[in-house]
RNA sequence: GGGGUCGUAGUUCAGUUGGUUAGAACGCUGGCCUGUCACGCCAGAGGUCGCGAGUUCGAGUCUCGUCGGCCCCGCCA
C-alpha cells in the first residue's frame, strides 16, 4: 500500500525549477519516469504534464532503500533542496537540466503495476494497445501536447466568438430526429414507450432558432453524432464549432471565419496565414483539381486539352470529345525525366483506379515531343496539348479521357499520390480554400428524385431563383465549405428565412405538407414569426486540431475515441445491458 | 456491405524453398557499480506464432474460415 499524502503539498511542477530556484526545499509530485540505479547513488526523473525533474537519492540521506523500491510510474513524492548541478553535469536536453532535487524524502504515494508499453519512451506502440489502455497512452509526451493543443484551440475559439459579441449557448442533447442525410444515434424514452429521442448531427435547427429568437450571434463547441462508417477523419461522435449569424451574407461568414483562422494560428505558436482565402467554385475544383476539397499546398492543376485532339487522327479521344467527353491533362512538374518504368507505374495505378487508359506527353530533349500516343495521334496535337497544359522542358502531363468529373477524378486523385510521394505535401504549410457555389440540389438516381446537397434550409443564389422551375438541377447555393489542405474542415450557407421560399424548396424536394409539418412542423412554424435573414458555418475542431498537430487521424487528438468498428476498446462500449434495462424501455433485442 | 493490409516474447520487429531447439532490440528480474540522464557491465526469466479447421511425413511459413487493429470504396450535408 501507498504511503500518505498527508500535509504535502506541491511547490513547483516538474517543469518548473531553475537556478533562481536552487536552495529552495521543494515538493515535486509526480511519476517516476526512469531510474538510473549507481549502486551508492541513485538518479531518477520525476515527470508531470509540465515535466521532468531529475532527483538524486545518496546513501548518506539514508534514502537508498526506498530509491531502490522505485519502478517506472510509480508515484511519488520528494522532498528535499533544489541544488545546483555541476557543470559537467548540466543536461541541456531538459528544461529544468541545470539544477536537481536532493532528496531528503521520498515517499511512494502508489505503486504500478508494470505497463503494457513504456511510457517514457517515444517508440511505436500498436494503436489497439494504446487505446485499450488510453489512460497510459495519454501520459506519453506526443498525446499530452496534441491534448494541449486541443485546449488551447477551443480556448482560442471561445476567447474570439465572446470578443467578437457572439453568445456561447448550449443546445439539446437529446432532441428530434431531423431531416439530414446521416443515420441517427437513438434513445429510448422510458417515459414514452416506443417513441425516442435522437442524438444531434448537429445543432442545425436550434442555432436557426436561435437566430429567430434574436440571440443574433451564436456558437457553441458542440459535440455532435453520426450513425454512419469510420475514416481516420470520421468518428462517430465528434466536435463541432458550430456558428449562426443574423443578418450574414456569405462575406460576413468568410471575414469571421478567417479572422478566426488567423488567431487560431498565432494562438498555438503556427505563424499566421494570408486572408482573404481564396474562394473556389465548386465546378472549378472538381474540374481543376478532381475533388470538392482541394489540397493546394500543392499549385498542379488539370488543364482541358480537348482542343488538341478534337481533330487530331487519334480517334478514341476524337471519339470521346464527340460524344461530349472530355480530354484532361495533369502537368507534373519536374517529371519530364521519368524513366519508362515511372510512366508504366502511373499508367498501371490508372489503371488500378478503374480508368481506361492514361496518356503521357513531354518534350523531348531537343524539343521535340515525346508521347505515349505520338504516332496514333500526331505530333502537332501533343505539342498543343503540352502548350494548352503550359509546362516546360522538365515537366511531364498524364492525360486522361472520359466523362469530365470522371477523367478529373482520376487525374486528382494521381495528382495527390504524386504529390504525397514526391514530398511536396509540408504539414507545416496550411493552405486554405473557400469552395463556394454548391450545387444546391443533388439528383438521387436511386429515388428518381432531387437530394439537398447541403440541407433544405439552403438559400440558392439570387441570381439562380428563376431557375428553380425551369432547370432545378443548375440552380447554385448560397453554400460554402472551408478546406484545409484537402480536409474539408467546415461548411455552412445562408438559410432560407422565408416561408414562401422554404415550401418552394420542400416541393422540389417532393416533402409534402404533412411529412414536413411531421418531421419539423415546430421549426416552420417559427419560421413565420419574423426570422432575420442569416446564415453560418460548422467547423471540425477535431479536423482541425489534427492539422494543427500534424496528425493523420482524429484520433490523435481526442482523448478516448472509438476504433474504426465503432468501438471503445478501453471503456468495451458497446456492450449489452441487463434485460430489466431493456424491459423497462419495453424494448426486445433480436441481436 | 465490399476491397486492401497487418497480427510471432511485456513492447517493436526479424524469421530463408514448408524442416530439427522460433531469434534481436528495448523492457522485466537478480547481481555489481558514487555523477548518471536512452547510465554501464554480468547473469536470468519470458512464446497458445490471434483463434479454428485443412493440405503435408512435417506448418510461424501454404489453403480456407473466423476474430481484432488500420487504410480505402460505398455511406457520411
Amino acid at each position: 500500500m501507498g504511503e500518505p499524502l498527508g500535509n504535502l503539498v506541491r511547490t513547483h511542477t516538474c517543469g518548473a525549477l531553475r537556478e533562481a530556484d536552487v536552495g529552495d526545499n521543494v515538493v515535486l509530485l509526480g511519476w517516476v519516469h526512469r531510474v538510473r540505479d549507481l549502486g551508492a547513488l541513485i538518479f531518477f526523473d520525476v515527470r508531470d504534464r509540465y515535466g521532468l525533474t531529475q532527483v538524486v537519492a545518496r546513501d548518506d540521506d539514508g534514502l537508498l532503500a526506498t530509491a531502490k523500491r522505485l519502478r517506472p510510474e510509480f508515484v511519488v513524492a520528494v522532498v528535499g533542496p533544489a541544488e545546483m548541478r555541476s557543470d559537467e553535469t548540466v543536461n541541456p536536453k531538459l528544461d529544468t537540466g541545470t539544477v536537481e532535487v536532493a532528496a531528503r524524502e521520498i515517499r511512494i504515494l502508489n505503486e504500478s503495476a508494470r505497463p503494457p508499453f513504456q511510457i517514457a519512451d517515444e517508440s511505436p506502440v500498436s494503436e489497439d494497445l494504446r487505446l485499450r489502455y488510453r489512460y497510459l497512452d495519454l501520459r506519453r509526451p506526443r498525446m499530452q501536447q496534441n491534448i494541449r493543443l486541443r485546449h488551447q484551440t477551443a480556448a482560442a475559439v471561445r476567447q474570439f466568438f465572446d470578443q467578437h459579441d457572439f453568445l456561447e449557448i448550449e443546445t439539446p442533447v437529446l432532441t428530434k430526429s431531423t431531416p439530414e442525410g446521416a443515420r441517427d444515434y437513438l434513445v429510448p424514452s422510458r417515459v414514452h414507450p416506443g417513441e425516442f429521442f435522437a442524438l444531434p448531427q448537429s445543432p442545425q435547427i436550434f442555432k436557426q432558432l436561435l437566430m429567430i429568437a434574436g440571440m443574433d450571434r451564436y456558437f457553441q463547441i458542440v459535440r455532435c453524432f453520426r450513425d454512419e462508417d469510420l475514416r481516420a477523419d470520421r468518428q462517430p461522435e465528434f466536435t463541432q464549432v458550430d456558428v449562426e449569424i443574423a443578418f450574414a451574407n456569405p462575406d460576413v461568414v468568410f471575414g469571421l471565419i478567417e479572422s478566426l483562422m488567423q488567431e487560431l494560428l498565432t494562438a498555438v505558436g503556427l505563424g499566421s496565414v494570408d486572408v482573404p482565402f481564396q474562394r473556389l467554385p465548386y465546378a472549378e475544383a472538381l474540374a481543376r483539381y478532381g475533388s470538392d476539397k482541394p489540397d493546394l499546398r500543392v499549385a498542379m492543376a488539370i488543364e482541358d486539352v480537348s482542343d488538341a485532339f478534337a481533330e487530331s487522327s487519334f480517334q478514341v479521344f476524337r471519339q470521346i470529345v464527340a460524344d461530349g467527353g472530355v480530354i484532361r491533362a495533369l502537368p507534373v512538374p519536374g517529371r519530364g525525366g521519368a524513366s519508362r518504368k515511372e510512366l508504366d507505374d502511373f499508367v498501371a495505378r490508372a489503371g488500378d483506379l478503374g480508368a481506361a487508359g492514361l496518356v503521357w506527353a513531354r518534350y523531348a530533349a531537343d524539343g521535340a515531343v515525346q508521347s505515349s500516343v505520338l504516332k496514333v495521334a500526331g505530333e502537332v496535337a501533343v505539342r498543343r496539348a503540352l502548350e494548352l497544359v503550359g509546362v516546360g522542358k522538365d515537366d511531364l502531363i498524364l492525360v486522361a479521357a472520359g466523362e469530365g468529373a470522371a477523367a478529373s477524378k482520376l487525374l486528382g486523385q494521381l495528382r495527390l499520390e504524386i504529390a504525397q510521394k514526391a514530398g511536396w505535401l509540408d504539414p507545416a504549410r496550411f493552405a486554405f480554400t473557400w469552395v463556394v457555389d454548391f450545387p444546391l440540389l443533388e439528383w438521387d438516381d436511386a429515388d428518381q428524385r432531387f437530394a439537398a446537397m447541403h440541407h433544405p434550409f439552403t438559400s440558392p443564389i439570387d441570381a439562380d431563383i428563376e431557375k428553380l422551375s425551369s432547370d432545378p438541377g443548375a440552380v447554385r447555393a448560397k453554400a460554402y465549405d472551408l478546406v484545409l489542405n484537402g480536409s474539408e474542415i467546415g461548411g455552412g450557407s445562408i438559410r432560407i428565412h422565408d416561408q414562401a421560399m422554404q415550401q418552394r424548396m420542400f416541393d422540389l424536394l417532393d416533402i409534402g405538407r404533412d411529412e414536413a409539418r411531421a418531421r419539423f412542423g415546430f421549426f416552420l412554424d417559427a419560421l413565420e414569426y419574423g426570422t432575420p435573414p442569416h446564415g453560418g458555418i460548422a467547423l471540425g475542431l477535431d479536423r482541425i486540431v489534427a492539422l494543427l498537430a500534424g496528425e493523420p487521424s482524429i484520433r490523435d487528438v481526442i482523448a478516448f475515441p472509438k476504433t474504426a468498428a465503432a468501438v471503445d476498446l478501453m471503456a468495451g462500449a458497446p456492450a449489452g445491458v441487463d434485460p430489466r434495462q431493456l424491459k423497462e424501455l419495453r424494448l426486445r433485442s433480436d441481436g
